[in-house]
DNA sequence: TTCGCAGATGTAACCGGTGACATGATCGTC
DNA sequence: GACGATCATGTCACCGGTTACATCTGCGAA
């Protein structure tokens, strides 16, 4: 592998020269950088990323740290992250933390050896330990969709209240009167702004809130799966369920679908993040769509204005919309 | 930030003897090592990545290389490589090209300037100047899912030809003649081999080939959409299809829904890469499973061998599996 | 007693760019 | 014609671990 060593002795200069001219320096004649391009050129230079990570104390990494990789929402905010990432020639390591303790650790001390330049994360509530590891996080940190209880960094999220307000008043307006939720963990900070928006369609309608067709603390398939399967084994069982998001909207769905019950003529859903096979179900599920590949760019774009030294960031609320397919109808009964 | 040497200093120590205590080296004394281990904790002493990196000529990065990383089965193939890369300590990167130019020369720059111990890729064709890249590439690499035409690296594939052979054998069992193909393009050394694999069930058939209904060169959604609507426009149509990854077979379900055909009654369908939502569509879709995260794992494991040194790397091919669900029939006529 | 060897630890060059500072050249000015 | 400013380029310490080699100690064998 050649070096700047090497290609300073070929094209006859030292190897301050050498930098100052692969970087476009305006101090070096025009002549002696093509002699220096020339040289990089016919030896392949192409320099050393830990070398310079070292010299100037600072890599190209980001790192973006989610709950699972898997997930679509967090698939595609990776790939706007990557993407506004690359714009600014950063790299982009993705990690999933899913509960694995080991990789947890892990991720702490790549945290603090240097190989992120900065860092964006999505944590689970539950896990304690690693929350307070990114307090302890010196450097440049965003949150994406949710921010954990004391983190104070800024966030890129959806103005989930609003928009779930006005998505949920649908029910109501179609004649809904039994309207449920399922939603996430009471310390979610998105479950609970998604839940206020939820009680304020109640209100909106001029309808008491029914506490016991709100469902808490529900996270992943199994979660929706459950919570789906109570709320119809209930006396009284809701008409409409709105579901706080991606994985617990397949759950219930799959609860649905086992309980032989058809969407929307025996019950009405409504789906908080959008899919791209929703359109394909029976029927279509209407959806409330973040912006999540805008959320990745924005949280690197923030990320990255840190790293340049702008401090005072504020938070960036991105909207969200409501995607209209089938599975909203009008109440049976 | 502290560094080596205020550890060796607090210990009272050399610098080697931290290294060679922190990495547990036998030479060292129990005593020494529990004075630099103290020492070390103190100071919340963490090595640098970059330096270690720069000193031993190798980084603990592998890199993964893919054309889409929301596609879920490339980030199940990123999730398993980024878990055993995990268990040897390496971190993954993951970069999508999705066709930009620019990115992939950016993409072959950070595969030379040693930012990747190793590299797993999978390229789809038509990008020639990427996959000469990857030719002149020198560190390790190993290829997943497919093989550009004249590439030399172990690879890890699922038994392409013989799963599909059997799964399409479904079809002529259910009595079915009239059996396309929206196949990958010609030159997709996996469409070659599943499409090998149908021309196989129709000859267990004991039926000739109908050209006319294999329909070459798709990918994406789109492709699936315009194939299938091809198909459909045939003067005899096909009663059955194999679709030939998931993508595809998501454009052709869309065309499917368009033309207002139901599955399996007017027709069936059959893909290749099961999807989570796959059970929730109607009616659920059989499809063939390929193991995208053990074949991560297996990426992995094959760059890490070759990363310590071994050669002559077998390729390893797993067991792809047919999921039954309900998208299969007897054709109606 | 001395030599040799093994075990424990220290020393310092090295990895390959970077950037502060030094140097040398050129040019305008008084 | 000398001096200072400016510009182009060179020199070299430095980033922080790693590792080959040197050193020192202690113990057993000759």
């Amino acid at each position: 592998m050649a070096g700047i060593r090497d290609v300073a002795r070929l094209a006859g200069v030292s190897t301050a020269t050498v930098t100052r001219a692969l970087r476009d320096e305006p101090s070096v004649t025009a002549e002696t950088k093509a002699k220096v391009l020339a040289a990089a050129a016919r030896l392949d230079y192409v320099p050393s990323a830990a070398a310079r990570a070292l010299s100037q104390g600072r890599s190209n990494v980001l790192g973006l740290f989610v709950p699972d990789v898997v997930n679509p929402f967090y698939a595609l905010v990776a790939q706007g992250m990557a993407d506004r990432a690359a714009d600014a020639r950063y790299q982009l390591v993705i990690a999933g933390s899913h509960l694995n303790p080991e990789r947890e650790r892990q991720m702490v001390t790549s945290l603090h050896d240097g190989t992120f330049a900065g860092l964006a994360a999505t944590t689970v509530g539950t896990d304690e330990s690693f929350t307070s590891a990114l307090t302890a996080q010196r450097g440049p940190l965003v949150l994406v969709d949710r921010r954990p209880r004391g983190l104070h960094a800024p966030l890129v999220r959806t103005d989930n209240r609003k928009v779930t307000r006005d998505a949920v008043g649908q029910f109501f307006r179609l004649g809904h009167r039994k309207v449920s939720m399922i939603s996430g963990p009471r310390d979610f900070d998105t479950a609970c702004q998604r839940l206020s928006g939820f009680r304020l369609a109640y209100r909106d309608a001029g309808l008491a809130v029914r506490e016991d067709y709100i469902s808490h603390g529900h996270l992943g398939e199994e979660g929706g799966y459950r919570a789906m399967n109570e709320l119809l084994a209930m006396p009284e069982p809701p008409t409409a369920v709105f579901c706080f998001n991606n994985l617990v909207t397949v759950g219930a769905l799959k609860a649905i679908r086992a309980a032989g019950l058809k969407i929307p003529t025996d019950l009405s859903l409504l789906a908080f993040d959008d899919m791209s096979l929703f359109p394909l179900v029976e029927p279509p599920i209407t959806a409330i769509a973040q912006p999540a590949y805008e959320m990745g760019r924005a949280a690197a774009d923030l990320l990255l204005r840190r790293i340049a030294g702008e401090t005072d960031l504020a938070d960036i609320v991105l909207p969200a919309t409501l995607v209209t397919r089938e599975s909203l109808g009008p109440p049976l009964s």
